[in-house]
DNA sequence: AAATTCACCGAGAACGTTACCGATTCATTA
DNA sequence: TAATGAATCGGTAACGTTCTCGGTGAATTT
């Protein structure tokens, strides 16, 4: 059976002092002494005393735990700015309950709606894909409960964290360009999630600032696997006017293409060019080796996390939006000599 | 400010009857009539009440709450692990509570002691490759906490769930003798962890079973990165009598090793054979894709949490150790043809 | 010497929930 | 008719902690 773990009324009873007292000593030196506290903290390592944060909780009305929301953990990006999240959180004491959507929509909600917030100081939520209503979150919002997004945001008035993507895009775009690819396509996320507008809407500005084609059939939105970006590589050579290099949303349909291309014994760099987003590990290892657009993983995870507790500290903290420099990482994909 | 949730009190005031008939309402059928039941149930939806885990938590002295302690997450199989644990927990309406130790003994150390103990139900972890002493680990067993290892496993007496990294690497190393290698190097983990000496033994009963020679210069020990494969396959190729084969015992330095052998020109498959273990998705991007061994990382990360959760539900079940097969997958990196 | 301040401590209520025990009603049985 | 039983409900203590308030005794001031 389960022991019983020394409470500070155990403690409290050996010193023959009051709880009050106890509790005071653990946490403040406030109205206390320093005899007593001292004793108190020896007593309390002797017990191997452990707070018990079902009942700070219950009267403070706040744990120190934070939810953290996103699609999957399973891939480079998102395990990367868990990580930086992880790394806030652990150095100021707070501990990250971690709920995987699957990318699934439903199963978001149904975790949105099972939460137990009465033992939650606040969310950091990265949306799923398939747009729904954000009312969940909004509901949340009004209960007093701080919501930080990261990466991909919902449209709500509270803070963001996010890689620049649009201007990420524009630079790609602008790098193809400028190693004299002429007809660029661009394999873009799912519909209904904001950086696939944005990004989107870089590579659109990057073409017309240079007087490109912009053409509809070079662009197609799918979803964010490896396997899209081979069926979407597919699709483009089913054109009569196929183009001559990709621009993809992400590193991961990159790599699809890359393999879907190399297939067909198309010399990648030299006759179609390849850049994606994100700067997976798996850029470097492929070859040819995949240009792309770095993303602070790590630092749009500390900043998130970072932003939370202050919204937690300050009840009422202006909401911030931030967002971070991508990095142009240049490497064969996209060269044409 | 944070809004106050509505409690059974509002509910009981609310419907003008006692708490106890809302408590007893609100889970069990037990003593209460279905009309009252009905009333309840309908109140609580209206006003929106949320149980509060704290006060439930400090009365049964349970939460739903489960730790997972584990050396990083930005990796696949780690994350593969985890996907598969969240699945039976969040069908079984557990929280997981996720700490990343960074592979860290003193930081392992470190969230053990502050673990908040009265508000865990479980335990599942990977320990770090710093080995260390493992009392930390039995105090919280004495203390009647369930705790439950996988791949990374303690010498403990409670469950275990592991993949099969002693025939796998027999497997691995058998495959490489049947393709003609002769002088097969071992790329081992840090000494230490369990599954390094699994995996070495296999290794080394292949090479007794078909008289190949073994050779203490061919067995080299480090970390698990890509760069530490690159350096090992460094120092063997300083060696007067080189390998003609390398098991690695992880997919990333296996890349480290394929790497560094294209930088000298070296081809992979004909000239050396690569075998790795993992089944890592970069494994069948590098060219040439490397041969593996498949562990069942979702697999075991489901099998963990359901025997963490029959723990939980019998206070003396019998410690399981669980062992998964792996899957042995020929690709180019072990081909001589 | 009396009054005031200060440092320190204890008693008790509260947080939201469950467990235990007793009370009430109503129908059933001897 | 009285006693028994079942079904349903309420009161209260408890879980471990913090917070507010008031109460000591000693030190300082007037």
């Amino acid at each position: 059976m389960r022991r019983h773990y020394a409470t500070i009324k155990d403690i409290a009873h050996a010193l023959n002092i009051s709880v009050s007292t106890v509790s005071r000593a653990l946490r403040d030196t406030y109205d206390v002494s320093a005899d007593t506290r001292k004793m108190v903290l020896e007593m309390a390592t002797q017990l191997n005393y452990k707070p018990n944060f079902n009942a700070t909780g219950l009267v403070k009305n706040s744990t120190h735990n934070l939810a953290v929301i996103l699609p999957a953990i399973t891939n480079y990006y998102f395990s990367t700015v868990f990580t930086g999240i992880q790394e806030v959180a652990y150095s100021h004491n707070y501990n990250i309950i971690l709920y995987v959507t699957n990318d699934d929509a439903a199963r978001e909600l149904n975790i949105i709606r099972n939460l137990s917030l009465s033992s939650l100081d606040g969310l950091l939520v990265s949306v799923s894909s398939q747009a729904g209503s954000c009312e969940h979150f909004q509901e949340i919002i009004d209960d007093g409960i701080p919501v930080v997004f990261f990466d991909r945001v919902a449209d709500i008035t509270t803070s963001k964290v996010m890689q620049d993507d649009y201007n990420g895009a524009f630079e790609a775009t602008e790098h193809l360009i400028s190693n004299g690819y002429k007809k660029i396509a661009h394999i873009a996320g799912p519909e209904g999630l904001t950086f696939t507008t944005s990004r989107l809407n870089g590579y659109l500005d990057a073409l017309r600032k240079h007087n490109m084609p912009i053409r509809k059939k070079w662009i197609l939105h799918s979803g964010f696997s490896q396997e899209c970006g081979e069926n979407d590589l597919e699709k483009l050579w089913k054109l009569n006017d196929k183009p001559d290099a990709i621009f993809s949303v992400n590193d991961r349909k990159a790599v699809g293409v890359i393999v879907a291309l190399k297939r067909k014994n198309i010399v990648v760099g030299k006759e179609v060019g390849v850049i994606g987003f994100t700067n997976d590990p798996m850029s470097a290892i492929i070859s040819p080796s995949l240009s792309t657009i770095a993303e602070p993983a790590f630092e749009i995870g500390k900043k998130s996390c970072q932003l939370l507790l202050q919204h937690i500290k300050k009840k009422n903290f202006i909401p911030e939006e931030i967002i971070l420099p991508g990095k142009l990482i240049i490497r064969e994909s996209s060269i044409r000599s």
